[in-house]
DNA sequence: GGCGTTCTAGAATATTCGTAG
DNA sequence: GCTACGAATATTCTAGAACGC
């Protein structure tokens, strides 16, 4: 029941894959996950590269310096990696059900999952087939 | 349901965001937000700036001599922040639906929010499209 | 019952506060409280100041570029400010009973303050003056 | 009662680190 | 080795509360 807040983490990836002057984060073929070159994304995105480099192409997006604090961000919003085709290039691959190239409407379900709210999906996906709705849930 | 108080802050806000002689405040492009710069704000509207150093451009307008002071009435008065393209160079940008540069007739609609103001606002806004004013209402 | 992690906001605190080379964090006449002088901790540690400036003189201790965040800081773990001789000069004085310059050994006791925490903290202050400090309490 | 100022806290997201699986 | 998650701290934005006028 949420709209996209746009400071927040879904909508800086939904921003950042589409950019054209971004060149570490792209669509795989079908739309349905991410590319992520490492490298690229650790001189391009957090101003890490070898030194004595100019600054980062588009800085100011994330505060971290670490790969694997942005990486804690895709799982914290749910995506899971799959297994690249050819792996040990430094070339990552993320998914979620709801981000896709041609589904900005599914962005407002990329919620952060707290201890509370996976929890209750965890409920919900382990349910019979009886009730998917708690009884007397509106609408 | 009021008329706007010269002395109060949204008519002081709207002077200086008009004022040719005051460059920490500034429309946004789209004439639909403030733009501020926090270091020339506190020399030029609170006095601040280097010991030894002139007076204020504009003196007398706030008595605070805090930025977050005048950060709270932005906040009170229904303000939000947006992120700046640039963070982390003391530029801060706000927005409320009523401050727009071609808009001077929403200015009276900036008011103070209360306790009781919030409450009331958020009421309405949960409320279902059946009726805009429980029933019985007082007043 | 904890001992100082050497990463977190106390044990930085109490570096800066007694490095030599940094010049907007001292401790008051007495030893019992922080004196921050704002405009130069912003430049010094914050890494603000004018545009066109050199780097900031101790960088990479705070992550933030906004005094109001390291202010949030100090009350989360639970330092007061107190009233300035000199009011409106970018000077700042907090306290904490925690924090003196000749008892590193209470830096442990400087707890940042969850929810929790804090309620606990309440209900002891307001007990009865039957058992203040609990007789036999261990160390 | 409203408004301005100050100090502190709430709540959500972001970042880091460790470790279970 | 690797992926995902828990938990603690850090950062940000906004609000609560108290006080004076």
């Amino acid at each position: 029941p949420g709209s996209v807040n746009p400071d927040a983490f879904p909508a800086k990836l939904w921003r950042l894959v589409n950019s054209p002057s971004v060149t570490s984060v792209r669509w795989d073929a079908r739309g349905e996950g991410l590319l992520i070159l490492q490298p690229r994304f650790e001189r391009e995105l957090l101003g890490l590269g070898p030194p004595g480099q100019g600054p980062p192409a588009a800085p100011g997006v994330f505060r971290t310096r670490s790969f694997a604090s942005f990486v804690r961000q895709l799982n914290l919003y749910g995506f899971h990696k799959v297994l690249p085709a050819q792996p040990g290039e430094g070339l990552h691959h993320f998914q979620s059900p709801y981000f896709r190239r041609d589904r900005p409407d599914l962005l407002a379900r990329l919620q952060r999952l707290t201890k509370a709210k996976r929890a209750k999906l965890a409920a919900v996906l382990e349910l019979p087939a009886r009730s998917q709705r708690p009884l007397g849930s509106p609408h």
